[in-house]
DNA sequence: GCCAACGTTGGC
DNA sequence: GCCAACGTTGGC
């Protein structure tokens, strides 16, 4: 499956939060600055659909977030760095825990269950669709 | 506060 | 090029 068309980005929200991305609009996703991590950001392609995972404090899923420019020179170095546009499209309905997301069988093998550091993660079609439903959220349109 | 996982650095 | 030491991240 090569046609990831989802992703989870990770931040602490003391250090940007989904409030502030929803008050702000939209937000340059830059400092990414782990190898594994960059190749996804370049991956995406805008109308990508990404969860916002909140680590440290809550530790869940808390909204969907929509990319709105495909990769470019991270503009915070002139290091071989990439950034992305995000823009909000709202919070889940429920947050989804990592405990849940650990808890359940489909999600296993979820990229952001395994891998808790990578900061920028693919999701698979069915993950997607799952953590939606464990937030009874609406896929956006 | 601790520790596991992982990345980076520097000595050799 | 190897690997030990160290730093960072993030879950518990």
């Amino acid at each position: 499956m090569s046609d990831i068309r989802n992703w989870l980005l990770k931040s602490e929200p003391g250090t940007y939060s989904f409030d502030r991305l929803q008050s702000e609009k939209k937000a340059v996703w830059d400092g990414v600055r782990n190898v594994e991590a960059r190749s996804n950001l370049r991956k995406m392609k805008v109308g990508d659909v990404c969860f916002f995972y909140h680590s440290g404090e809550g530790k869940c899923v808390v909204g969907l977030a929509k990319v709105t420019r495909e990769a470019f020179q991270d503009p915070t170095t002139k290091d071989d760095w990439s950034a992305v546009e995000i823009a909000p499209i709202g919070p889940m309905k429920k947050e989804v825990t990592l405990a849940q997301m650990k808890a359940d069988a489909k999600l296993k093998a979820m990229s952001v269950v395994r891998k808790s550091r990578l900061s920028v993660s693919p999701v698979t079609a069915l993950e997607f669709a799952h953590v939606l439903a464990l937030g009874e959220t609406a896929p956006p349109k």
